[in-house]
RNA sequence: GGCGCGGUACCCAAGUGGUAAGGGAGAGGUCUGCAAAACCUUUAUGCGUCGGUUCGAUUCCGACCCGCGCCUCCA
């Protein structure tokens, strides 16, 4: 099977491939960056990463844009309330996602684009929408993209707006609007407001077009999957459809790709419901990015997932037992030769992997089949049956799942004191329950300490140094082909 | 109201017209100086409820109940 993924606009799981050549031309919805990222959006975002890994494995090129959106009603008047610039105010909050996307492992796309730097695109983008009809301007200086010249409009969606009045001018929100479904491609400065100056006047651009022009611009008029937050089929993605197609007269885009929302704790995520978190709140709680990582890639993106603490512990423990796995394998003491029966379940694995993904990027059965040959592998170790040829393949089958997957790099301590070095300098320590932990160089001393102390059949010695270790969440376990250690 | 998605064991969660993957947790056991890890056994005659189709349905159809999303820029 080759790779199938669901299409929203079809609304059928279809054969994906690129167009062109070889490369697949995506463009992926990124963040409003008013505020901190929260877990709801990085459900979307490692949904997308995913897919781009996914793709890469699979044998294609890439050419993912992501674009960060630097201006919008919140953000001016946000920027305003705490007398900043839009840029200033807007930086803080974009490094931190870039830094949010570091600690959950999520790939840069091949380009990241800034909305306020294509504001002279976008400008052009309205002026050839209004010389074909499809955009109007009211007296205030606004645009006005006109769903009634664009038939097709709600195809996405699959809303159906056949019977809207058209000609009537109707009044929204202080603007002249022939329709109320008409959305705004450039908005004209209001007082006191952060505006651009443009070709067709000063202003600010409406959400739907930044997507549009800069999309274009960088994977061409029509291109192969674009991706998002279930939330943005309508009306973003639809407008989208409607200003570009009205431009180019050609399909905009191939793929609709859509993330399913997330719950927390069985709700809908909101402030007032006391779910709501933010990556950061969720390390400073002591979770770690691998578990959130896995969590959130365990449900396949088209279900709904119940984020919940008790699941992020068992992601832990989950992620734990493919580490474990993992060292105990690269530490092995084998006798030589192989087992072909490994080089067979290896291989098998691979294969059930890849056709899980394969299968609109089922991650929840690629799983299954790792923990399957995880277990079958541990049987066969425990029966001394592996050999030393053997661990290439299963080492290999690990790593073509963590291209995906992501999470058996343990990095972790190290993220959770980053986000607690920046907790206390923006004054939020107090919300942090890390605990304290040492050094790798300190934890391997005492290690082997303890080794010459249990050599030396001092028990009591021995044991008082596991407990040292463990106070600071290191977990010493003894094997037979030695001692290994981990954090907790 | 319109459109759409889902309800599977204690929790998370795959899946199939022929009798229930995987992970976590619990219980018992093996191993171990201790401790972990690992392994073995065990935990749904049952897959929201009620009907229908069928030799046979959790899987298809219908009704109902419940949860969720979009329908005024929330991923």
């Amino acid at each position: 099977m080759s790779l199938h993924l669901y299409n929203t606009l079809s609304g059928k799981v279809e054969e994906f491939s690129p167009a062109t050549d070889n490369t697949v031309r995506m463009y992926a919805c990124g963040p409003t960056v008013y505020d901190y990222g929260h877990i709801g959006n990085f459900r979307t975002f490692v949904a997308v990463d995913i897919l781009r890994r996914f793709l890469r494995q699979s044998g294609f090129g890439l050419n993912h844009v992501m674009n960060i959106t630097d201006v919008d009603d919140k953000i001016i008047r946000n920027a305003a309330q705490q007398e900043k610039s839009v840029d200033e105010y807007t930086k803080q909050y974009e490094e931190a996602f870039l830094e949010d996307m570091q600690t959950l492992n999520l790939e840069r796309p091949e380009k990241m684009v800034r909305a306020t730097e294509h504001i002279e695109e976008m400008a052009r983008f309205i002026q050839k929408l209004e010389e074909k009809g499809f955009a109007y301007k009211t007296e205030d200086g606004s645009y006005y993209f006109s769903i009634a010249k664009f038939p097709e409009y709600g195809k996405l969606s699959k809303k159906d707006f056949g019977g809207m009045e058209v000609g009537a001018r109707v009044d929204v929100d202080e603007y002249e609007k022939d329709n109320a479904r008409d959305f705004a491609l450039w908005k004209a400065p209001k007082e006191g407001e952060a505006f651009w100056e443009s070709p067709i006047g000063p202003g600010r651009p409406g959400w739907h077009i930044e997507c549009s022009a800069m999309s274009i611009k960088y994977l061409g008029e029509s291109f192969d999957l674009h991706a998002g937050g279930e939330d943005l089929t309508f009306p973003h993605h639809e407008n989208e459809i409607a200003q570009s197609e009205a431009l180019t007269g050609k399909q905009f885009v191939h793929l609709w790709f859509h993330v399913r929302f997330l719950l927390v704790e069985g709700k809908k995520m909101s402030k007032s419901e006391g779910n709501f978190f933010t990556l950061r709140d969720l390390l400073l709680k002591g979770h770690k990015p691998s578990a959130i990582r896995y969590l959130l890639a365990s449900v396949p993106y088209t279900r709904q997932l119940n984020f919940t603490f008790a699941g992020l512990e068992q992601a832990a423990h989950s992620v734990q037992r493919l580490r474990d796995f993992k060292s105990r394998l690269s530490m092995a003491n084998l006798p030589a030769g192989k087992n072909q029966v490994v080089q067979d379940l290896a291989a098998h694995t691979q294969l059930q992997m890849r056709s899980s993904l394969d299968d609109d990027l089922n991650t929840a059965q690629a799983l299954a089949a790792v923990f399957d040959m995880v277990r079958e592998m541990n049987t066969l170790a425990d029966r001394g049956e592996l050999r030393q040829d053997d661990k290439a393949p299963l080492l290999a089958t690990l790593e073509k799942f963590d291209e995906i997957f992501a999470v058996l790099g343990d990095d972790d301590t190290e993220k959770m004191t980053r986000a607690m070095e920046w907790a206390k300098a923006h004054g939020k320590a107090g919300e942090s329950s890390l605990t304290a932990t040492i050094s790798d160089e300190d934890a391997e001393r005492l290690v082997t300490e303890r080794n010459n102390a249990k050599k030396a059949r001092d028990f009591a010695r021995s044991d008082a140094i596991r407990k040292q270790l463990a106070d600071a969440g290191i977990v010493v376990e003894d094997t037979k082909d030695g001692t290994r250690w981990k954090r907790k």
